[in-house]
DNA sequence: ACAATTACCTGTATGC
DNA sequence: TGCATACAGGTAATTG
């Protein structure tokens, strides 16, 4: 499940490999992950266009190319962006192949295909998918503990519903939220409105902390996700709750217990998250 | 206006 | 062994 620190790996690891090569040849083996064209003028578009820059936002990739185009792609739950060299099958879960100048290729696998991309104008890249309602980046300087203090007074939602909510803060999705809340002693369906001024300070920093630690291991591979040179991140590792119902907390030695908070598994420790 | 639920998807795990 | 079912969850669309 690719978030912020999956994403951003794969922005980092992709930019030096495919900045300055130019798209030749585009193949579309499934059309449905295009959601805002006709396939063929999606390849008619690209094709000939330059990879300028790769950026992110949230949990969106974001090439900006030099026709004035920008590809606005979405991972969503099983999603890769990985480049290889020339030649190879494709494989089953390609979807699209996008051929570069110099012999590389980029492909999108998606074994779900969950995963959407968008071809917009540069210069109105927000209008693509849910881009112009995302919240605040949780990891830039503009993201302070008085922002963050703002969102929480006026919800009385589940704090966890207020994490992975991207309008309210971009690019937390199940597994950081959990691991966030783990971290900050706080529990899940705790009302927004409800916590503290020490409490909220600990989500905070939390959210810092957790989201720092993915981006150093290199993200969270449960299963599927690599990054842009097909390679594993190992912070499943490090996580203290997601994915180990039923094992022993390893701060205080209670069983951890999984419950649904906003039509999600969720788990946490019942004497450390009260 | 806001919150909860369903649809989209398929590989994996589980139950009988 | 084979088949049916539940589950995983990010986001958009729908319902309450």
């Amino acid at each position: 499940m690719p978030e912020l620190p999956e994403v951003e790996t794969t922005r980092k690891s992709l930019l030096p490999l495919v900045r300055g090569r130019t798209i030749e040849t585009v193949e579309v083996f499934y059309d449905g992950v295009i959601k805002n064209m006709p396939a063929l003028e999606f390849c008619q578009t690209l094709t000939g266009q330059r990879i300028e820059d790769v950026n992110r936002r949230g949990k969106y990739l974001l090439f900006h190319l030099s026709g004035g185009y920008s590809l606005v792609v979405h991972l969503r739950m099983t999603g890769q962006l990985v480049f290889l060299g020339p030649g190879g099958l494709p494989g089953p879960n390609a979807r699209l192949v996008f051929f570069l100048s110099g012999g590389g290729q980029l492909r999108f696998m998606d074994t779900r295909k969950l995963g959407t991309v968008h071809l917009v104008p540069t210069g109105c890249w927000k209008q693509a998918g849910g881009l112009a309602e995302l919240g605040p980046e949780p990891l830039e300087e503009g993201f302070t503990l008085e922002a963050f203090v703002g969102l929480l007074k006026n919800s009385k939602c589940a704090v966890k519903s207020l994490l992975l909510d991207q309008r309210r803060i971009a690019g937390i999705g199940n597994i950081y939220a959990d691991e966030i809340l783990f971290a900050a002693g706080i529990n899940p369906r705790r009302p927004a409105n409800g916590l503290d001024p020490v409490e909220r300070e600990r989500i905070y920093n939390a959210i810092r902390d957790k989201l720092g630690q993915g981006l150093q291991h290199r993200g969270t591979t449960i299963r599927d996700y690599v990054d842009g040179k097909g390679e594993r991140g190992d912070f499943q590792e490090h996580l203290q709750v997601y994915s180990r119902a039923g094992k022993l907390c390893q701060r205080c030695g209670a069983t951890l217990v999984k419950c649904v908070v906003a039509g999600r598994g969720t788990v946490f420790c019942p004497r450390c998250q009260r």
